[in-house]
DNA sequence: CTGAAAGCGCTAACAA
DNA sequence: TTGTTAGCGCTTTCAG
C-alpha cells in the first residue's frame, strides 16, 4: 500500500538511472551482470516492491488472471479454482474470483468489471447463457479466455472439460454389464452443455444394448438434493413391474437425494435398485453403500485450464491457436452398483 | 484490456476538460448535475470504461479486497469466500483469492503479493503460524486487515469469529443432558486457536457436571478422515468397561472417518456411542443416522467479514476501531446424539 | 462551477 | 551497456 520507496530511490543509490533499474529487474540480456546484482540485492536489503499500478498502466499487465465460475461454494467450482490458483501462483499470477449465480446478466456484469483487472480469464458458463457476444468482444479486444467444464456449444474457444459422454456412457455400460434392464436417467438442465452430453452418453449406452429407450424413465428434474428426493417419488410411484432396476444421475447431489428416499422406503441399494452418481463428491465414499460415481478429475482440470491461459497469456496474439483439451472421466465403482 | 477510449475523448466531444469528466464520474458536488448528466449518458453510449490502473496509480486504491486461506478447496473456506465475494461484489469490489497451504512461509509471500494489489485483505491463519510480524507490518502500512475463523490469539486486531468455546459446550453438554457418561473428543491442532477452544469447551462442560476428565478419551488426532478412523481403531481397542459412550470431535471430517469405522464394527449409533461434529457439512445430513454436528454460520461469517472489511477501508486510518465480532453458532442435533 | 497543469511509478523507444 | 525522455490515463491542487 504505503510502499515508499520507488526505482528511483534505488538508481539514486546505485549512481544509475530508473531504466536500468527497471531493465534489472526484468532480467534484460542488455544489464552487465553486475549491475543486476547490485540492483537485486540492493532492492532486497531496502524491501523494495515494486508499483504494480504502475507497471499496469505503462504495459497494460497485472500478473493477475480472473475466474468466473457459477458459485464458487460448490465443490467442484472451489476445487477447480484451487487447482488453478496453485499452478499460476507458481508463475507470479494471483487469481481474481468472481460469480454469475447462474446469470447471463451477472455473468457479463462481472466480465466487465474483469476486463479492467485481468490478464486472461478461466470460465465456466451460467446455466442462463445462451448469447456469447460479451465473451466474442472480450477476445476481439485481445483478453485471453479458456473456458471449462461448461464451455460454449459449436464455438470455436479455447476449452478444457471432460469427456462427459463418455462419462456418462461408461457408467450406463456398467449397469448394463451388471445385468440391470430398466435403467433410469435424472437428467440435468438440458441447456447446459455437460447435463446434455451426459444424457446423450445414456441414451447411446441404452442402444447399443438393445434396450428400448422409454421417456417415463428420463427425469428432467435438476441437480439439487430435492430434485433427487421428487424423481425418487416418482419412481416409487410406479407399477412394481415398471420400475428401474438402476438409476444413472447426472450429478451425485441428485443421487442423494434419490438414495436417501429409496433407503427410507426399504429399497435396497444396490440389490433393488443400482445407483450412479456423476461428480464423485467427497461425500460419496460416506453414505452406506457407498455411492459409484463418474470423477471429473478436478485437479487435473485446473492444472490444464491454467497452464492453457498462461500459454495463451504469454504467447502473441498472432501466434495463439484455439485449443480444446478434453479429458477422460474415470468411473469409480463403489457398492451401489455392485451386483 | 485494449480499452481505448479515455476522459479525454469525452471531454473533447463534450467540449470539457478531462477534470470535469473525472469529477463527474465520482459525482462531485461541485459539478452541475447537467454536466455530470452529459458525461455520463456519453459514457454510456460510447461504452467507456475507466481505467483502473491509472487510478489505482494515482490514488492508491483498486477496488480489490484479498482473502487469504488455508485452502479454498476446503467447503468451510470455500463458502466464506462465496459469501465475501457476493457482499463486496455489491460494493464494486473484486476479491483476490490465494492460499496458504498451513504454511507459515507461504502465508508470508502470498502476503506480500497481496499488499501490491488489494485495498483491504480478510485472513484466516495457517496451522503454521505463530508469528504476526507479517501482518503487523502491513497493518502499520494501513492495510485495513480482518481476521476470520482461525484468529491472532492475545492480539488486538479486527476479527470475526464463531464462540468455539460455546460450540463445543453446547454439544457435549447436550451428550451428557442425553445420559452420556464417558464421553470422548477427537482433538485438532492445537497450535490453531479454534480447536483449543473447542477442546476447552468440551473440558468445561465435563467439569461442571462433575464427570473427571481422562486423559485417553481426549484423542489429539487431527482434523482428517484418516485421523477419525485412527481414533476409532483406538477406541475399539479399549477394555468393554473403558470404551466411551458418546465422541465429541473437533471437525466432522474426523468424526465421519470414526463414524464410519464404528459402524463397520457393528458399533450402533447412538445406541453404543453416540457421536456429535463440529462444521455442519452438507454430508451430515447423508449420512446414516445423520450426524449431529455444531454450525459455524458460514454465510453470516462471510457478511460479517465482508462488512467489516468494507466499513474499516471507507473509514480514515485514524478513525478505525479495532473491533471482535463473535457469531453463536448452533448445535444441530440429529440421529448420530438422539437416545 | 470549470480549466490548466503537474505528477503517481514505471517502461521503452531512441540516443549515446 | 547505460542514460534521456516522453508518456500510460487518471486525479487533484490551484487558479480562475
Amino acid at each position: 500500500m504505503n510502499n515508499n520507496i520507488t526505482i528511483y530511490d534505488l538508481a539514486k543509490e546505485l549512481s544509475t538511472t530508473a531504466s536500468t533499474v527497471s531493465r534489472a529487474f526484468q532480467d534484460h540480456p542488455r544489464i552487465s551482470r553486475k549491475m543486476k546484482e547490485k540492483v537485486w540485492s540492493l532492492a532486497k536489503e531496502r524491501g523494495f516492491q515494486p508499483n504494480l499500478a504502475a507497471s499496469q498502466l505503462r504495459t497494460g499487465k497485472g500478473r493477475v488472471i480472473g475466474v468466473i465460475v457459477p458459485r464458487i461454494g460448490r465443490s467442484f467450482f472451489s476445487l477447480l479454482i484451487e487447482s488453478i490458483e496453485n499452478v499460476v501462483n507458481e508463475a507470479g499470477y494471483s487469481v481474481l474470483v468472481a460469480q454469475s449465480h447462474e446469470l447471463w446478466e451477472k455473468e457479463k456484469q462481472v466480465l466487465q468489471a474483469m476486463m479492467q483487472k485481468v490478464d486472461g480469464l478461466a470460465i465456466s458458463l451460467a446455466a442462463d447463457t445462451i448469447d456469447y457476444q460479451h465473451f466474442d468482444q472480450a477476445i476481439e479486444k485481445g483478453m485471453p479466455i479458456v473456458f471449462f467444464d461448461r464451455i460454449p456449444l459449436f464455438r470455436h474457444v479455447n476449452s478444457v472439460r471432460i469427456d462427459d459422454y463418455a462419462g456418462a456412457y461408461d457408467a450406463v455400460k456398467h449397469m448394463i454389464d451388471r445385468g440391470c434392464k430398466r435403467i433410469a436417467h435424472l437428467a440435468g438442465p438440458q441447456g447446459i452443455s455437460v447435463y446434455q452430453q451426459r444424457q446423450m452418453g445414456y441414451v447411446q449406452a441404452l442402444k447399443e444394448a438393445g434396450i428400448p429407450i422409454s421417456e417415463q424413465l428420463v427425469y428432467q428434474c435438476g441437480i439439487t438434493l430435492e430434485a433427487g428426493t421428487k424423481a425418487a417419488e416418482q419412481i416409487l410411484s410406479l407399477p412394481l413391474d415398471e420400475r428401474p432396476d438402476a438409476v444413472f444421475s447426472s450429478s451425485d447431489n441428485s443421487a442423494m437425494g434419490l438414495f436417501k428416499s429409496l433407503k427410507n422406503n426399504n429399497i435396497k441399494i444396490p440389490e433393488d435398485i443400482a445407483v450412479v452418481g456423476f461428480g464423485n463428491e467427497l461425500f460419496d465414499e460416506f453414505v452406506d453403500p457407498m455411492l459409484s460415481s463418474v470423477d471429473q478429475r478436478n485437479v487435473e482440470m485446473g492444472i490444464e485450464v491454467a497452464k492453457m491461459l498462461l500459454e495463451q497469456m504469454n504467447l502473441p496474439i498472432a501466434d495463439r491457436k484455439v485449443k480444446d483439451i478434453v479429458l477422460k472421466p474415470q468411473l469409480i465403482i463403489r457398492k451401489s452398483s455392485e451386483k
